[in-house]
DNA sequence: GAGTTTGAAACT
DNA sequence: CAGTTTCAAACTC
């Protein structure tokens, strides 16, 4: 089954790693609110990191600052839980003096100059070295964070400045929740007629807005935009799993985590997303310290193609993103942000919001990436527990995982459902719900992967089969390093919590049609990724197809009908499969990045990325990757003898015959397609018009044999003429001349036929 | 289709 | 970083 209909497959990038996606660029209700970005540096751009689209709503208020404790987040480090704030300058010392955070004064101090932001659009950028107006991006400021401390500064219409600052000590337990708090909702108020600003780290909008407030509500987004990225739809693409145990589904009483999130209502009116932002909170454990799992998902050119993989990997003192991304609103996406705490400890979370939508199941964890922006949000939906969102900032795509529960233990979550044929139910409710755009039908998952991450005597990985044609794909892009608690966890992966009590949630990814490599019905059970470590043989196995020799490995995909001997490149060995990603992207950073790329300016559009090492094919031959790109070797290659250039003449003999040979095919080509149809002109007469001497033939003279000898005769004269090296309007000459004799051959015959017909009738 | 050639990637 | 080995695709017959 193929998740993404023909026409979104359409939309895949050629180029593996140039995955764009949307920025939210216009305004956005104001009751849509999204955490606000981090203020750590970025690696280098990745091309699967191009976009992380972040919301600040601003509105006006008057002058008092409120916090509000949304949800309690305790595990967080000290960005988890960042906030942003906004604050004209007018009130900025006091203000911020107001919060708990004195580094906002001692930042927002530090802005000097603000240009004013005429569309009210301010973006942070993490990396510029000067604040200083964008040149793209007109009436739009771009400061630089210190630190962690975001700051972002511009004016309003009225010109009243508006000062953003995201201090890192902003995730300071709060006071309301017993846990603490990560999700601290801060509220600005500025004087009447002033703008209003409202920054909500927990994508919420206050309840308790001052009438001021509702007098002026105006949106500031806050976009991080890279250059290279444009717009395009945003695609969604499902992943149909089935969560063997259900855990993750408990009632919350029992100290499963719970979903702290709740739905913002985007204000779209055609398909109003939601935007969820959920947490788990573990109460201890720095999330720097425990490592986050990534996910890099990346489209592939291949159209029909789901790349999800799971990754983990930051480095250990790079801050910590915790972001709800803002996707495509055409699509009407649902958004949630999970953050992930600590896979060994449960915890509750608390929050001051509304139980029914506070205390929520969790059923999905996010998979937050640290000193990249790139990472996976796998997003449990509040109200269809089975359906989880996987939101990847800089793709287009949006992955939709159906997870269908069937060993669900405990209270399920509402809507969720011990029945495994009615569990996925639900789901398609909610895809139906969520605007996911789909060509093919749901189908029960049947593959249930899960993961526990325990320790090895009591802890197994079982993997069933699926027969869910989906297609996985590993990530074409840079991943980060492997963490040690969720690094080994593949995609298709079931999480459960350390010690299983409190259990972070569960979320699975149904495998491809890859899973048909797996005997049915066969559980695998697999180990730990320790185990493998102690495995040489299987390591030695897993070698053999996850060397990078293989193509299907080389490309980011699963092996599928491949001469692979002993193939690891399938969801059964994804433990090693992982390594080996890790393993390749160790050699090389760009071992899965497309060869071709852009030149530099003044070169060709389109360049080998590494160049090419050709010595005796002269770069003629398909040996050479330049020439198999159909592009000319650049000056970063290192071939020897190349005739791989502009001037070459025997690339351009070269390319005369190449020519000359298409050129051939499509005459040759045409003259079939002609002839057939004037043959199947003829055939489709019933009754011969032919007469001879004027009278009726007898019977039909023109049967299949007639008709093929016809034919065969014409595409004598077709490569008789090619043969002369004759012009095409020579070789139609010549066909329909051989034609007319056939004609005549056919009619005379007929007329003997009718003849003999008639002497011996 | 078998054997050879070739160059990328892995390996040392 | 350079030389060697391994591998699979391209190519030839």
């Amino acid at each position: 089954m193929d998740v993404v209909s023909p026409e979104l497959n359409s939309l895949l990038p050629d180029e593996i790693m140039d995955t764009e996606s949307i920025a939210m660029e216009e305004e956005l209700p104001a009751e849509h609110l999204a955490p606000p970005p981090q203020s750590e540096s970025e690696p280098a751009q990745v091309p699967m990191e191009t976009e992380v689209p972040e919301i600040v709503t601003l509105c006006t208020t008057t002058t008092a600052m409120q916090m509000t404790t949304t949800s309690s987040h305790a595990q967080c480090s000290s960005i988890s839980g960042a906030q942003l704030l906004l604050a004209p300058s007018g009130l900025v010392t006091g203000a911020a003096s107001k919060t708990t955070s004195s580094g906002v004064t001692q930042s927002l101090s530090k802005i000097s100059s603000v240009t004013v932001p005429a569309n009210h659009q301010v973006i942070i950028n993490k990396v510029a070295t000067s604040p200083g107006v964008d040149g793209k991006a007109p009436g739009t400021v771009v400061l630089k964070p210190e630190g962690q401390k975001l700051l972002v500064a511009g004016l309003s219409k009225t010109g009243q400045p508006i000062m953003l600052a995201l201090p890192q000590t902003w995730n300071k337990p709060a006071t309301t929740q017993g846990s603490g708090d990560a999700k601290t909702q801060i509220k600005m108020l500025t004087t009447v007629g002033k703008p209003v600003i409202a920054v909500s780290s927990a994508s919420q909008l206050l309840s308790t807005s001052t009438p001021l407030q509702a007098q002026q509500l105006k949106t500031l987004q806050i976009t991080k935009k890279p250059p290279v990225s444009s717009a395009g739809p945003m695609i969604t693409k499902l992943i149909i799993t089935k969560a063997l145990n259900n855990k993750g589904l408990t009632n919350t009483a029992s100290g499963a985590p719970v979903v702290t999130g709740r739905v913002v209502t985007q204000g779209t009116p055609l398909t109003p997303p939601r935007n969820i932002t959920i947490g788990e909170t573990t109460g201890t454990v720095q999330q720097n310290t425990s490592g986050n799992s990534k996910v890099a998902i990346s489209p592939l050119k291949s159209p029909g193609k789901l790349t999800v993989v799971s990754v983990a990997s930051q480095s250990p003192h790079s801050p910590q993103k915790s972001v709800t991304l803002p996707l495509n609103v055409a699509l009407g996406q649902q958004i949630l942000a999970v953050q992930q705490s600590a896979a060994t400890s449960p915890a509750k979370v608390g929050t001051s919001l509304s139980g029914a939508q506070a205390a929520k199941p969790m059923q999905g964890v996010t998979v937050t990436g640290m000193g990249t922006s790139q990472y996976k949000t796998i997003i449990p939906l509040t109200t269809q527990p089975n359906v989880q969102q996987i939101q990847v900032p800089g793709s287009r795509f949006h992955y939709v995982r159906l997870v269908t529960a069937t060993t669900g233990s405990g209270t399920l979550h509402t809507g969720a459902s011990t029945n495994t044929n009615s569990s996925i139910q639900p789901a398609k409710s909610v895809m139906m719900n969520a605007a996911v755009r789909m060509s093919v039908p749901i189908v029960q998952a049947q593959t249930v992967k899960q993961v526990v991450p325990k320790p090895l005597t009591s802890a197994t990985q079982v993997v069933t089969t699926s027969q869910t044609p989906q297609r996985l794909i590993m990530p074409a892009t840079h991943l980060p390093q492997l963490q040690p608690n969720l690094t080994n966890l593949p995609p298709g992966t079931v999480l459960t919590p350390a010690h299983g009590s409190g259990n972070m949630g569960t979320y699975a990814v149904l495998p491809a049609p890859y899973v048909t490599q797996i005997p049915q019905p066969t559980f695998v059970t697999i180990t730990s990724s320790s185990t493998y470590s102690t495995n040489t043989a299987i390591q030695t196995q897993a070698r053999l197809s996850l060397n990078g020799y293989c193509d299907c490995f080389a490309n980011g995909e699963f092996c599928s009908n491949c001469n692979c001997v002993n193939c690891f490149n399938n969801l059964g060995h994804e433990s090693e499969r992982l390594k080996a990603i890790k393993a390749c992207l160790d050699r090389n950073p760009v071992a899965f990045k497309p060869k071709i790329g852009k030149g530099k300016e003044g070169e060709s559009d389109r360049r080998h990325s590494k160049g090419c090492n050709c010595k005796k094919s002269g770069c003629l031959k398909n040996y050479c990757e330049c020439y198999e790109a159909k592009i000319m070797c650049s000056s970063i290659c290192k071939c020897m003898g190349c005739k791989n250039f502009e001037e070459s003449p025997e690339r351009k003999t070269l390319m005369h015959l190449a020519d000359a040979a298409e050129v051939r095919v499509q005459q040759q080509t045409a003259a079939k397609t002609k002839l057939s149809s004037q043959i199947s002109d003829l055939l489709t007469r019933t009754t011969p018009a032919i007469t001879s001497g004027g009278g009726k033939l007898p019977y039909t003279f023109v049967t299949k044999e007639v008709a093929e000898a016809t034919c065969d005769c014409l595409l004598e004269q077709v490569e008789q003429a090619e043969l002369n090296n004759q012009t095409a309007a020579t070789a139609e000459r010549l066909v329909l001349e051989e034609f007319g004799r056939c004609l005549r051959r056919i009619i005379s015959f007929a007329g003997k036929a009718k003849t003999d017909c008639t002497v011996n009738c």
